[in-house]
Parts: structure tokens; C-alpha cells; sequence
DNA sequence: GACACAAACGAACGATCGTTCTATAAAGCG
DNA sequence: CGCTTTATAGAACGATCGTTCGTTTGTGTC
């Protein structure tokens, strides 16, 4: 890896759990050149704009996704094993990843849901993606019969989301320390109410 | 009501529309200023610091809040059919109000969580005072009998707030028309599973 | 109409914003 | 080593930020 790519991870890096605290739209050059310890232009040399910065830093929130959250899950077999491992993952990531600052994407969702470009594109792509594999997920303890087989899919991922949204202000905002359990108890309500009838033995 | 009280709120109508898209964090006194047809100066006045506007902006959210979901169900008996009704209004309040870009104390809280400061302390405030509300109204539901005794109030009330922050975010990012519906089957499920068996006839 | 007070303005402050330009320093390669 | 390319620094730009100040305009009252 050149130079270049290094210094450019290292701003990442920095950017990445800045952008936590304060929000992607909250970022500014000055600022993370102070962090860096780097001269404003030279950190802006890297990325030509500040929202290429901004996309840069969304693009590195959603490959640390994929790694903390989704990769380790693979390695169990399908089913519904595996979805409790994702979800576990998933509500745990921002403790797992440097994220002092909970969720840049989902920070992010909030505040670039009305404000049509790039950014909100970006985010867009990155919670269908999220939601895609999600339904693929609940599909396949489905497919394996664990879950009934008239499942509303795209219902059930709907009803993870909003688990994950609640535990979330539940933990920043009030630092409620029940907010795990309550978010564990919402989630086998809804297997069970999904959960295909126990074959007679 | 005096010629000050009177562009104050003129101000704050505006105010509250603007951070409605742009977030509370993203109000600046020169746009607002020129939105409002006045100087910096002369808007500054009425608040004396950006964060007293902000906070004043909360404020008045929070008021809209209690007029437009909270009042109007409190004209119905007490029991499921008001929570029905609290839940109703609070999906659609951001239709009802002028709220182009979605509630602006929910979006203040992914905007704040980290901050400490008065920002925060207001919004912190304000959704546990909704929280209170809600768990006000699940518990005459229950005292009514319609839903049953050992029902997990603090439960109902957090899966109710995933509710609501999933249907937005689909609503809002996906713009998924479906979103409504979907709500709707959540909240029956929850309700469902809460609810007090039939009384024998 | 004169007076007291509140409300709004216009200009300016220092700070920071994103961005551009030119020049220097470092890295990579033969 | 020298040479080319890349990376970083530094200074400056116009714009906007929140805020302050002194002045002018407007409102309401005797």
C-alpha cells in the first residue's frame, strides 16, 4: 500500500469516529485536519471535495458493516441460528467498531432523508442492502422450516429495523441498561409468533 | 399578544418547518432571517443565542405534539381504543403539522445523543415525557381489562417507539408507501399478544 | 403632538467554512 | 545517485457563521 492509500485510511480512520459523534453532515476539513495533524489542504488533496470525503466515509461505515456484522454470521449454517447471530451482531456493532457516536448510517438516514444527492443515495443504497440481506436471512429459516412458511418476510426485516431503532435511542439517549433485554425479548416475540408449529415426534 | 410575541412566533413557525428538513443543529440565523424577510440582527434579538432559538424550536415541537396527537385521543374513553388513537396520530403527525421533513425532536435525538448540553437535556426531556405518555395509556388499557394484567408496560412502549421510528425511516428514505400497513400489522401483532383473553359469554 | 420604550436595522467583528493556487518535501523507480 | 511522480504544506480567496454595537424606525401612552 503507497503513501497515499495510508494516509488516506488513516483520515478514514479518524473521519470514520468523528463522523460518529458528530454526524457525517457535521464533519469539516479543518477540523480533521487538526486531528490528522495535517494542513487543511493537504487532507482535502485526498478527496477534491468535502462530499467526496462524506461518501468516503460512508463507503468505509458499510465495508466495517459487512465485516463486523455480516461475515462472521456466514460461517453458521443457515437458518435461524444464523439470524439471531446477525441480529446479536448488528445491535452490538457500534460497541464492536470504534463508534463512540452510535451508527454513522444510520445517524446519517436521519439527516439526509430530505435533502436529495449523493449522500442520500448513498445512505439509501446502504440500508436496501442492509434490508435485502436481512430478508435473505429470515428466507432461509424459512427455507430450513424453522420459521412458517407464510412469513411476511419483508414485514418481519421491518420489525428487526424498528427493534434496532428503539434499542439504539434507548441506549444513547437514556442510557437505559435494560435496552439490550427489551430488544431481546422483542425478538423472540416476533420468531415466535413466526415460528412454524414443532413437528408431531 | 404585543408586536414582539407576535414575529417571535412568526419566527419560530418558520424555524420549525426549516429544521424540519435541515435539523435543529443546521439552522443558521441568516437563513432564517432572510426566510423571514428581517436582519440577523433584529431575528438575534428575540432569542440572544442560536441555542436559545434552538431550544425554543423544541419547545414549540413539543407543544404542537402534545395539541395534535396527545389532546384530540384524550376525548375518547380510556382503553385500547385511545392508544389506538395516540398511535394513529403519532404515525401521521408529521402530515398533520407543517413538517415537510419528518418529526424534528426524533430527528434532534439521533442529532444530539452525544452532545451533552442543553440541546440534548431538552430532547432527552421531551421523549421521556412522550414515553410517560404512552405507558400512561397502555396502562388504562390494561386497567380496563381489554389488555391483560401482567402485560410489560416499559415492553410495549419501547417496541411501540420501533414502531414508529421504522415506519418513518420507510417512509421517509424508501419512500415505501407500504410503510403505513406495516405499521398497522405491528401493532395489531403487539397488541394481539398482549391482549386479555375473551371473557366467556 | 410629545414622550418613553420596544423592535428592527445595517454595519462590522473575528472565526471558520470549503476551496484554489503555488511551492516545497517526500516517495518511488531507473 | 538523479529524475519523475506523488504527497503535503502554506497562504489566500470569498462566503457564511454567531454575535455585538449604535442608530433608526415603529408602537403604545399620557
Amino acid at each position: 500500500m503507497g503513501k497515499g492509500e495510508q494516509t488516506r485510511q488513516a483520515i478514514l480512520d479518524e473521519a470514520f469516529s468523528l463522523a460518529s459523534c458528530i454526524g457525517v453532515g457535521g464533519l469539516s476539513i479543518g477540523v480533521l485536519a487538526d486531528r490528522t495533524h495535517m494542513s487543511k489542504s493537504g487532507l482535502f488533496a485526498h478527496f477534491g471535495s468535502k462530499e467526496e470525503l462524506q461518501l468516503a466515509v460512508l463507503r468505509e461505515s458499510q465495508q466495517r458493516f459487512a465485516e463486523v456484522v455480516v461475515r462472521p454470521a456466514l460461517r453458521l449454517p443457515r437458518g435461524l441460528g444464523r439470524l439471531r447471530a446477525v441480529v446479536a451482531n448488528w445491535l452490538d456493532w457500534t460497541k464492536t467498531c470504534n463508534l463512540p457516536g452510535g451508527c454513522v448510517i444510520n445517524a446519517a438516514a436521519a439527516e439526509f432523508d430530505d435533502q436529495p444527492g449523493p449522500l442520500r443515495d448513498e445512505v439509501r443504497n446502504a440500508l436496501l442492502a442492509l434490508n435485502r440481506t436481512l430478508a435473505a436471512t429470515v428466507a432461509k429459516a424459512v427455507a430450513t422450516g424453522e420459521l412458517r412458511a407464510d412469513t411476511d418476510i419483508e414485514q418481519f426485516v421491518f420489525e428487526l429495523n424498528g427493534i434496532y431503532q428503539a434499542t439504539q435511542q434507548r441506549r444513547r439517549l437514556f442510557n437505559d441498561p435494560e435496552a439490550d433485554r427489551r430488544a431481546l425479548v422483542a425478538f423472540d416475540r416476533l420468531v415466535r409468533d413466526n415460528a412454524a408449529p414443532l413437528p408431531k415426534e
